[in-house]
DNA sequence: TTTTAATTTGCATAAATATGCATTTTCATG
DNA sequence: CATGAAAATGCATATTTATGCAAATTAAAA
């Protein structure tokens, strides 16, 4: 790999990591940052390699900082039922599904349609879904059968 | 509740709005939308708005857009949350929340935010939540928990 | 009410970010 | 190598956003 495209790369890798690590409110402090490590780039390059790397600047009680976009990267159409959900869990009485933001109506008719018979019913929000089970004595078994169903 | 507060509440709903139904830029697009709806305010005033809504302007394959940050801004409206808040009760098997009208989705997130290990998942209405906790067996604990969180 | 404190807003401008253009660097190809 | 196309970067600056301060408005206290 050629000298030029790793040096972007790591360029590219530690801005990301000092966002993550550690409070940066804006492209000149950043720019200091990088500098200590020998990285040295200007204000200009920095604020597109913050556009590319999907990088905001968002307003949070300490000030300003800058944080990864965790929403606006999912530009995927043919998403798998199973890239939807986050978690499916049980307690005693009922089955609690939570996915993205927006997904839990989809992933909710999903379930319907491919019904099974230990299921007495849904009810979905944005992003959590409340299933009832027929009964509750085998509700790990049918959280079992659901998580197959789904694929994960 | 004064005319003026009415004011800045019907202007921050109505920001939140126009950031969700269509793709504004900048401020001063913003401001432009905003004064088709006979609501006339200053680029300032929007900047400092945003600020307190927690919208950041993201970059995206479509140019940067103004999005709702959903980890940030818990600090601010904690003091908010407890005036949406009508009652939290529980029965053996799960916890109900109730809050003025268009409250509960609002409330819900906050709550998944704060992500209690206690907690399955919430599903909201228009004024009313349900909270599956992760047993039913703690539920009064989970509901003292849910208090001390909102600020009850 | 009158007075006082606190909040909100606009104005002007500082601070910060994005970008057109020229230059340099990289990389492929002859 | 040499050459040219493509990509990356810096420089200068346009664009955009944030903020100090004063005026205006609102809420609270007397």
């Amino acid at each position: 790999m050629s000298k030029k495209l790793e040096e972007i790369q790591k360029r590219h890798a530690q801005i990301k990591n000092l966002i993550l690590s550690q409070e940066i409110s804006n492209q000149t402090q950043l720019q200091k940052v990088l500098k200590q490590q020998k990285i040295k780039v200007t204000q200009a390059t920095l604020s597109r390699d913050l556009t590319e790397l999907g990088i905001a600047r968002v307003p949070t009680s300490h000030g300003h900082i800058y944080k990864l976009d965790n929403s606006g990267m999912e530009q995927t159409f043919n998403r798998r039922i199973a890239d939807e959900i986050i978690s499916i869990k049980g307690n005693e009485c009922v089955i609690v599904i939570t996915t993205y933001a927006g997904r839990a109506q989809g992933v909710a008719e999903y379930i319907d349609r491919h019904d099974e018979q230990d299921i007495l019913g849904t009810l979905a929000g944005d992003n959590t879904i409340i299933i009832i089970p027929r009964t509750v004595k085998k509700i790990n078994e049918t959280i079992k059968k659901l998580k197959t169903l789904i694929g994960i």
